[in-house]
DNA sequence: CCGAATCCGCTCAGATACTG
DNA sequence: CAGTATCTGAGCGGATTCGG
């Protein structure tokens, strides 16, 4: 298990003494963002969401399946999302000694909420498109 | 400007010809993810939800309250965060040609936005936190 | 105080080839 | 069909140094 170690966040607990005191609320407000660093940890990585996305709304799918339903994914990488998807417990994978073989994967139960979730990172997304996409013309403009 | 380009998130429209018909409702479905990777790609890279955090409880920052808030950011990382997100339509930069120089960093409103929707991500992260420690434990027993 | 510039190691991810 | 193995280039991110 080489790669995609799913990164040990770096914000984690190996802080630099930070207790200067008086800032007890910026501290306060940093140790909210440890889960969330493990959430996207886990989800970046440039194709689990599409594999979240995709079992979303198929509620049950085999490898090839995803192949063909995420435009540009290699083998490598599909397999390395999987696993780590599965690893974490939020995909099931269920392999049938047919022949041929046949492998089926479903969200768990954890996984379909955060697809949820996701899915209002989606809408986010929709909203503000022009809003960034302006923004980064100007900026390059001007910089 | 060299690094941290965002990448180009890669499930793009750069597609294989999914025209073999029959599955629209997956096509269908891998379309809704293009935002999605948008978004997190200007949010992955380790420190722009720290930083965005951070920003969200605190209305206004300054360039050291963000190193001291965020421990084991580098100068260098913080940087490049922090023009990604101005550059992006999420930050605003207000310089003080004071001595010293001050700078400080607030959230648009479209960042605030942002902010609301991770913080969902990370309740989902908390209550599901222990399931997937335990998930990965049991993964790595049994391979 | 707030950066910019350089050097460098490490991991990610693509291409390719092989297996049960 | 559903993977695994190996090689390789590219880029992220850390440490350090210099400047306004």
């Amino acid at each position: 298990m080489p790669e995609v170690t799913t990164s040990n966040s770096g914000v984690g607990p190996d802080s630099t003494g930070v207790s200067d005191a008086g800032l007890d609320g910026v501290h306060e407000a940093v140790r909210h963002i440890c889960p969330l660093n493990e959430v996207l940890d886990r989800v970046s990585g440039k194709w689990a969401i599409g594999v979240l996305t995709l079992t979303g709304a198929e509620e049950v799918v085999r490898f090839t399946e995803f192949e063909r339903g995420i435009p540009g994914i290699s083998r490598r990488m599909l397999t390395l999302t999987l696993r780590n998807l599965e690893r974490d417990g939020l995909l099931t994978r269920t392999v049938y000694a047919t022949v041929p073989p046949r492998t089926e994967y479903r969200l768990t139960e954890a996984a379909q909420e955060l697809a949820q979730t996701l899915s209002l990172l989606t809408d986010w997304a929709k909203r503000h498109q022009a809003h960034v996409q302006a923004s980064r013309v100007a900026y390059d403009e001007t910089h």
